[in-house]
DNA sequence: TGTACATCAGTGAACGCGCGTTCACTGATGTAC
DNA sequence: TGTACATCAGTGAACGCGCGTTCACTGATGTAC
């Protein structure tokens, strides 16, 4: 075998990872493959060497970029008491640097409509991912039911999700930050809301 | 002048009709000028006789269709008393129906994502829609200060775009039907909460 | 009323360009002896 | 240890195609007389 064994593993990971980056900032069809390529520090030549077409790139890019999401809300919250952990997340989530930086952010404010319109094997990819993040912000709502936790996870993710995109359609002025704070007030109060009352379980 | 007068502009607004509801189906790049003219049940040739640009057409049919949202939202609202209206609104707007027919649903889980992404010119056209989409929205809540009821909208609205983003990349089971059925529960819970307490003014 | 003319919305061929994909080739590197 | 060979990750030219845009032309229709 030619080079070290990891050698190709790792350059198709680096293309992974950057193009995880580039396809959020520029949308699934804002990007050609030349260019990911180029981000790589390769020609387009050696794609098909790595990816069966340019469609198994966006997917394994997105894959990719919603583990990184859920794994990142796992260490930032790692250090926090168990109750004001959906909190953090919350205000992490809906801020200007998450707004400004798509790259770097969630991708399903930036990829998930375009993606809901991929081939439904794409779709499914997608969707598997986006549930498994839905399963992990459940994990952080307390003393309910799973079945009420899932939902009031589902609703919490949506105002967040809903929140970036409107932000991002405001721009960066006074009405995209007062949608970021409604968002956050929106989002953290039912977040409160879900402990106190400390109700019976259910099922 | 050849033709009657408002030929030419009824030929235009006939464009922009059709080409509202396949951009919203297909997204902001998912279709060409020549299948947009075709729809229309033209040649692509006389397209720039009508437009500058594609994108001056993007921009046209986008506030087109946010247009006709918040009329639909006036007009389902005009017969139902002033504190039922936003439960109304909600519960038209998150059903299997819109989520299954982005080309004649709202705008903004089909298109926001890529519209944030134009040129500065084309995301503040759509910026000034949304604006005033959330303004309709924050005219049907009563009894707090107009501050407080514009942060409501944008909350509402957020958690109402961002629950048909995630049903649709969930397709049409049984996941996606719990998203919509958590976004509804908290659009129309918030909706609820708004009013009870009758809070002393503020302003 | 009838005829010649002017207008211009709409046609369809053509353009340059960038895209995803293919393919013959290269050259750095691990292996065999 | 040194040399010849085999491998295959990566290169870059080329492909067919669809796109947005341009442009010379057409022909239906309103106007002038």
């Amino acid at each position: 075998m030619r080079y070290s064994k990891e050698h190709k593993q790792e350059t198709h990971a680096r293309i992974v990872r950057k193009a995880s980056v580039r396809l959020r900032e520029k949308g699934a069809h804002g990007i050609g493959v030349a260019d990911l390529m180029k981000d790589a520090g390769l020609t387009h030549g050696g794609f098909y060497a790595h990816f069966d077409s340019r469609e198994a790139l966006v997917i394994e890019a997105f894959n990719y970029a919603m583990d990184r999401a859920t794994e990142r809300w796992r260490k930032v919250t790692a250090d926090v008491a168990p109750e004001k952990r959906l909190a953090t997340i919350v205000d992490g989530y809906l801020t200007t640097v998450h707004r400004d930086d798509p790259g770097q952010g969630c991708a399903v404010p930036s990829l998930g409509a375009e993606i809901a319109r991929e081939t439904p094997k794409t779709r499914k990819a997608f969707a598997l991912k986006l549930e498994q993040m839905i399963d992990m912000i459940a994990d952080q709502i307390l003393d309910v039911p799973r079945k009420t936790a899932r939902k009031q996870a589902m609703a919490t993710l949506a105002t967040m999700m809903g929140t970036i995109v409107m932000s991002r359609i405001a721009g960066n002025g006074e009405l995209s930050e007062e949608i970021l704070a409604s968002g956050r007030e929106a989002a953290l109060a039912r977040a409160a809301a879900a402990k106190p009352p400390a109700k019976k379980k259910v099922n």
